[in-house]
DNA sequence: GTTAGCACTCGTTTAATTTGAGTGCTAATA
DNA sequence: TATTAGCACTCAAATTAAACGAGTGCTAAC
């Protein structure tokens, strides 16, 4: 059976109708909603057809049909391909440039799930290539050195490193002066093991010092170490009766808190990012019910995006709600934080 | 009315009763509950004053009675006198020293929601005095200077300062001498207004950077700036109907995501435990119902325990679950933790 | 191809009924 | 005087029954 431009509409009018409602819709309510004047018992063989084509379903005999997760697939994907569309009740929604990294992720966090009633998450982004930048240690007090390692991006981390004995201010020079000769401008896999012992040898009694230091290192280079996830209104799911019950509502509510879970979406949407061809599309990806990466949002639609702040370093936000979720509001809203993330640190 | 032995003892054989089961409990369960032999008439008269008295309240006529917020007091405060109990069924709580301390509360507050199945929460620790300890610029690259800041407790800070022109190694010098000479050691107060427009004229033309430094100085010194809060476990009031229903739930959850509610907790708990009589108690408090000091928690009870780690650095920790947990089971499990994070950077 | 008509389905709503745990009061008992 | 047995009463919760109504599929007429 082929879906011609009637059915179609009828399809549409049915996801359109259940995204505002929510409840299932019927022949009748359909025939007042269309703009071609049919009767609802035409309605009605169409939407029979539909139902046969996997596109609509009835919870129960005797009720109004809703869209299948197949359906809500095509209408998002006919949505994405017109992308004109202007949505207006959306509050204007601006980045301030936050001192701190952190603080500027949970704004955003914070504006996306304000502005959709939706649940949201951002992650931190992902250095491309890690090299070390900049790697100094200082001395605090009689018992403590730290150390502190800047690696490409900016990325800043610090290490207190405690010495049993206090160590003068040329040791330290010469220390500084060793690391930095062996190990600036270098990635995590040029730090190898035999220039580890080579640095270790040079620094004599001093290289359990440096066995901290290059822990350290190692820690600031290695990517996944850094991926932070900021959440925002997970409690917005109990605004949807189809979510709010306490089963789907705890084990929701749960992935949002551990986060674990939350970082294969992260990398899947990231790694699906990289594969498209370039230019084509906005990098805003749609996954209904069960295409979702995460068990538990097997009743939820989960819609992403990702941003890319200044020096190629990449990272995701994401929308989580109801599968009848007001999808062009919601890709409305990634796409304008996409692009003032794009723009903040672009100048 | 007195409060006699037997009234004491009926009063304790409903409450944990009902901290079981959490239904309301009759006469006719108690007469089979209690140790001394009453029938269930006797023991309707002793209930009937009880409730005049303010202790058990009916949640309706001819239901079986139920705690009042006092009634729990009581509970509480007689419960808190014989400390010795042993709580059998808790697993080994063991804290593992971290690399960061973020990672070691977070742990923390993971393992008390875990044994306990309620919902969690802990702050990082409140420096008492904060006085600049270590102040470094160092140059990054061309354009940047980073700031590294290290207060007493060890806290660090770190800021990245854009520079139009690239700054020699020289001029670096004399600021890095300038900065220390004045600031070190000194708290926030001691940095006033004079202090620092003395040393921007020292500054020259670097004046600029100075400013810049002397914002994140103020940053890193700032207490409430540190406050961070963590949680886990808010899913666990699931477990519980009466806490469960959307509205209830929702607020909860919401308070515990926002977290800004939380702080208000935090100083309260942190203040009632500088004023309590040295050596008297464990520090250990309970909130229930109403008299917490966050109004979504008024059908919870909250119980809260400040911890010290190692320099004087008071944080707090608490639990919060329904009014009828199990509190020796919590309190045992506040105490443990306590003692554990007391000693661990002690050694 | 479209539509009106009709019998049928089945979840939802409402009301009525039953059940049972629990109470307060009174009178009998120890 | 304190305790207890007995009894009528209350009321939330569970159960059952009936009515409702939105919606369907099918058939026959247009």
């Amino acid at each position: 059976m082929e879906l011609n431009e009637r059915k179609t509409k009828i399809l549409e009018a049915i996801i359109r109708n259940y995204l505002e409602t929510g409840d299932p819709v019927g022949s009748r309510t359909l025939s007042r909603y269309l703009d071609i004047k049919l009767s609802p018992a035409t309605i009605r063989n169409e939407m029979s057809d539909l139902e046969e084509m996997g596109y609509i379903l009835q919870p129960h005999t005797s009720s109004g049909r809703i869209p299948s997760d197949k359906g809500y697939r095509f209408y998002v994907d006919s949505m994405m391909a017109d992308r004109e569309k202007e949505v207006s009740d959306m509050h204007d929604m601006v980045v301030e440039k936050a001192e701190e990294l952190s603080g500027l992720l949970k704004q955003v966090a914070k504006l996306l799930a304000d502005n959709t009633n939706y649940a949201a998450l951002i992650s931190s982004p992902q250095l491309h290539r890690n090299k070390l930048k900049f790697l100094q240690l200082s001395k605090v007090d009689d018992g403590n050195i730290l150390a502190v390692i800047v690696v490409e991006g900016n990325i800043i981390k610090n290490k207190m490193i405690e010495v049993s004995e206090p160590m003068d201010d040329d040791t330290l020079l010469k220390l500084n002066l060793l690391l930095n000769t062996h190990l600036n401008g270098l990635s995590l896999e040029e730090i190898n093991l035999g220039l580890i012992t080579l640095i270790k040898e040079r620094a004599g009694i001093h290289s359990d010092v440096i066995a901290s230091v290059i822990d350290a290192v190692a820690d600031a280079i290695r990517a996944d170490e850094d991926l932070e996830i900021y959440t925002s209104g997970a409690n917005n799911i109990f605004k949807y009766p189809e979510l709010a019950d306490n089963e789907k509502a705890s084990s929701i509510i749960s992935t949002f808190e551990e986060k674990n879970e939350l970082g294969q979406l992260i990398n899947e949407s990231l790694a699906k990012d990289r594969d498209r061809e370039d230019g084509e599309k906005t990098g805003i990806q749609v996954y209904i019910g069960n295409e979702s990466p995460i068990e538990s949002m097997k009743d939820c639609s989960v819609v992403t995006a990702t941003y890319e702040l200044g020096d190629n370093m990449k990272g995701m936000m994401s929308i989580i709600g109801p599968k009848r979720m007001d999808y062009e509001k919601v890709a409305h809203a990634l796409k304008t934080l996409q692009e003032q993330l794009d723009t903040l640190y672009k100048k």
